[in-house]
DNA sequence: TATTTAATTGCAAACGATTTGCATTTATGT
DNA sequence: ACATAAATGCAAATCGTTTGCAATTAAATA
């Protein structure tokens, strides 16, 4: 069984949000639209070095993609940061792998916590967004422990 | 309505763990159990100093005291970590302030979602753990739009 | 297609947060 | 009080990320 993934057009992408079509930003793109899971920055790093790109502007890149909503920005731990495409109508959160640090996408959402959480709560009424990340230890590492 | 917080014997804390009982390590142990909203390492940098003790000692006592499980890094953003002493018996997450980054935390769990995340999954079997936050406007912030 | 313009890039230097090595000091058990 | 390992301060090193600036390139226009 194989991941089933729509297409994005990057190229539309790039230009429906005033951004200029370049090989850095087109191939960044068409990584993160074709990965199931978020890519690291260390990853990231690696393909633009690949194709001869400065790493400057990866990360001039990346900020500005994640400022106009086409990618956001995973903080995973205190030194590691992952990079997914923002897919319209998709909303995500995440189970990592405490062994391997393997990261795949859940599709589902909580919203119906937030009325709870707002009830809860001293300063807040009213509850925008959330994030929720799961960990547990994926297949491979389980079996590798054995 | 004031907040409620259990009390921390946070020099028995230090010892039951290996640590030896030195003045920053009391003090900064003190400083998040008698917090009631994760510190940043920001504010713990403030509060060493002022204690005339060096910074690399407080990042040392940081991440010995996570790595015991004392503390827990709570990761905000790509550039911010905040933490919070760990309470035994007590699951905490998380609402922040989108405007002034305000945190409060709630308790509350959702185990329940473990089982339909694993079933949702390709590589997981089984969740350790999972972390949640949620992003709102807090009343101060509201009011000040006003 | 050639021309113009602003956006984007590469490079090197700057940066800030965190870490490290090492000699000195300190807490703790005897 | 003494011995010992742990913890500290200091300065230097390190790492990932950002910045300034001159050169290049994509896109709009003639």
């Amino acid at each position: 069984m194989k991941k089933q993934m729509q297409p994005i057009d990057v190229e539309s992408l790039l230009q429906d949000n005033g951004f200029k079509r370049t090989p850095l930003r087109i191939a960044l793109l068409e990584a993160l639209a074709n990965s199931s899971a978020p890519l690291s920055v260390a990853q990231l790093v690696r393909k633009t070095k690949k194709l001869g790109a400065d790493t400057a502007t990866l990360y001039r890149a990346l900020n500005a993609f994640e400022e106009e909503g086409l990618v956001h920005a995973l903080n995973v731990d205190k030194t590691k940061v992952l990079y997914e495409i923002v897919r319209p109508k998709t909303h995500l959160h995440h189970i990592m792998c405490d062994s391997c640090n393997a990261v795949e996408s859940v599709a589902f959402c909580v919203k119906s916590l937030n009325q709870q959480v707002v009830k809860q709560s001293r300063q807040f009424k009213k509850i925008h967004s959330h994030q929720l990340a799961f960990v547990g230890t994926c297949r491979k590492c389980l079996r590798a422990v054995r």
